[in-house]
RNA sequence: GCACAGGUGGCCGAGCGGUUAAUGGCAGCAGACUGUAAAUCUGCCGCUCCUUGCGAGCUACGGAGGUUCGAAUCCUCCCCUGUGCACCA
């Protein structure tokens, strides 16, 4: 009996979602030699330590690597230290520049972090590509190098689109699928995984296992994942991304944000409901059988769960109903606690050593406010980034102030909500909750 | 090194001596609409201040000077980016 699951379960698993297999049948023929010999695949993906905040974008290619560890095969998560002197030219129009070592140290430190998150630590062997190709002299760079030609190179989308658009390519660019090839070769891989823009890289791994006389690992490509607005991918740059280290209400409210139909990709990349699961949720909603907002809360759930766990997957599932469904106060807003003196209309330093004449008795009308500048209270609990945009946003009529649309440039602080604090009955503060848009915070004053 | 092109608000990109924080697009924010979103429509979209007014002031078109009543726009120098050339050219 063997250790491994039968050859057509583990396709299964790990043909959902891939973009490409090179090849199909090499898959099924190498799982089942495993199978036979017990030994596990050797499966590698390669990360340049460049981007140290991982989104969900980075983690398609995450849980394509875990579903193979769930398999009982050998994951190895190379940190690219070597190569990322170069910058990998994919998806560039210009030249990377070089990171110094520190950085990469420093990135790949959080890299790891962040990836056993997904992966499981113990299963998995981490590899340092510097470990290989920093012992290769000029000689063998060169052996190396002899195995393809400038053609080749230059086949290559992004080389030849800038060849073509006379946009500078840097000799050393050109190095860069070789040395991925050559991790493949140094770790004797059964399979490479990436995402599809990798391909030529994934490619010459094959190309030159062969020479090598190995058996040309598989490509496995996983498809690159839109953002949130659904067209361009995710990236942290292009500000669509739902980072992994985001709380767990942010997560939920950026899922929800995405449009139906991205949401069946979704679905289908970062959870790990099978095909035929999709697929009949897919077709009740088709059908008019579920809603597609219902389908989409499902959705988020299910990966906020995983990343914060079941409770509080649930409990921003709540606060998001309220939000946006009831248009009221999440119950966990931001509390922010700012000083009286820094932004009311008049000092107030009198006023507030007079605090006993607010806590006895009925306060009259007139002279028991304070007028507070709301421009500022937005722009100190961070609401707005200036005084100028709050402003105008309370001229927009958007601010709401315990409820209450507010558009004027004070508001009066009734003295009777200014009460002994609970933590230091010494101090008085009063609580307001203040929302702009979509954001809320609950600004305590004191 | 030489030649050419260019550096404008978060990005792209107009303007090329004078109503003006600077056309337009994208992104962003807010409002309406909706099951959230998208789409659409509307408004906003440098900063500070107040007596919140079609208010006042300040800072902005790579940098520093200069010419002018007045410059993003003209001149000088400098810095930066890109491409080409670098035997014949």
């Amino acid at each position: 009996m063997s250790k491994f699951l039968p050859v057509d379960e583990q396709m299964d698993l790990l043909e959902k979602g891939a973009a490409e297999i090179i090849r199909v049948s090499d898959l099924r023929e190498r799982l089942e030699e495993s199978r036979k010999t017990g030994r596990p695949l050797r499966v590698k993906a390669g990360f340049d330590p460049t981007a140290p905040d991982l989104h969900l974008g980075h983690t398609v290619l995450m849980r394509k690597l875990r579903h193979f560890q769930q398999l009982g095969h050998t994951v190895i998560f190379l940190i690219g230290d070597f190569t990322s002197l170069i910058g990998d030219p994919t998806g560039r129009n210009v030249t990377r520049k070089a990171l110094t070592r520190a950085e990469i140290d420093k990135n790949a430190q959080t890299y790891k972090q962040q990836v056993f998150r997904i992966l499981d630590e113990k299963a998995t062997e981490v590899r340092y590509n510097s470990e290989w190709l920093g012992k290769l002299g000029y000689e063998d760079t060169v052996r190396l190098t002899a195995h393809f030609t400038v053609s080749q190179m230059l086949e290559r989308d992004e080389f030849h689109k800038r060849f073509q658009e006379e946009q500078p390519i840097s000799l050393h660019e050109l190095l860069y699928p070789v040395m991925q090839g050559y991790d493949s070769v140094a770790l004797q891989c059964d399979v490479e995984l990436g995402g599809t823009d990798q391909k030529f890289n994934l490619l010459c791994g094959r190309e030159l296992q062969r020479h090598y006389g190995q058996k040309p690992q598989i490509v496995l490509m996983t498809p690159i994942l839109e953002g949130l607005e659904g067209v361009q991918k995710m990236s942290k740059s292009l500000g669509n991304a739902i980072g992994i280290n985001e709380p767990a209400s942010e997560m939920y409210g950026k899922l929800m944000s995405i449009s139906d139909e991205l949401m069946w990709k979704y679905w289908v990349l970062l959870t790990d409901l099978r095909t035929s699961e999709i697929e009949a949720l897919r077709a009740d909603v088709a059908t008019g059988r579920a809603h597609p907002m219902e389908v989409k809360k499902r959705l988020a759930l299910t990966i906020v769960a995983g990343f914060h766990g079941e409770a509080a997957a649930r409990n921003a599932a709540e606060n998001w109903a309220r939000m946006f469904q009831q248009k009221r106060f999440a119950g966990d807003v931001e509390e922010v606690r700012l000083k009286l003196e820094d932004f009311a209309k008049e000092d107030l330093r009198e006023i507030i050593e007079r605090r006993e004449h607010f806590q006895t008795g009925p306060v009259q009308a007139g002279g028991a406010f304070l007028p507070l500048k709301v421009a500022r209270l937005l722009t100190d609990s961070g609401l707005t980034n200036s005084n100028a945009e709050a402003q105008r946003k309370i001229k927009e009529r958007a601010v709401q102030i315990n409820g209450q649309i507010w558009d004027r440039v004070v508001w009066p602080l009734d003295a009777s909500q200014l009460v002994p604090s609970a933590d230091d009955p010494s101090r008085i503060e009063a609580t307001l909750r203040i929302r702009l848009g979509k954001k809320a915070k609950i600004v305590i004053i004191s």
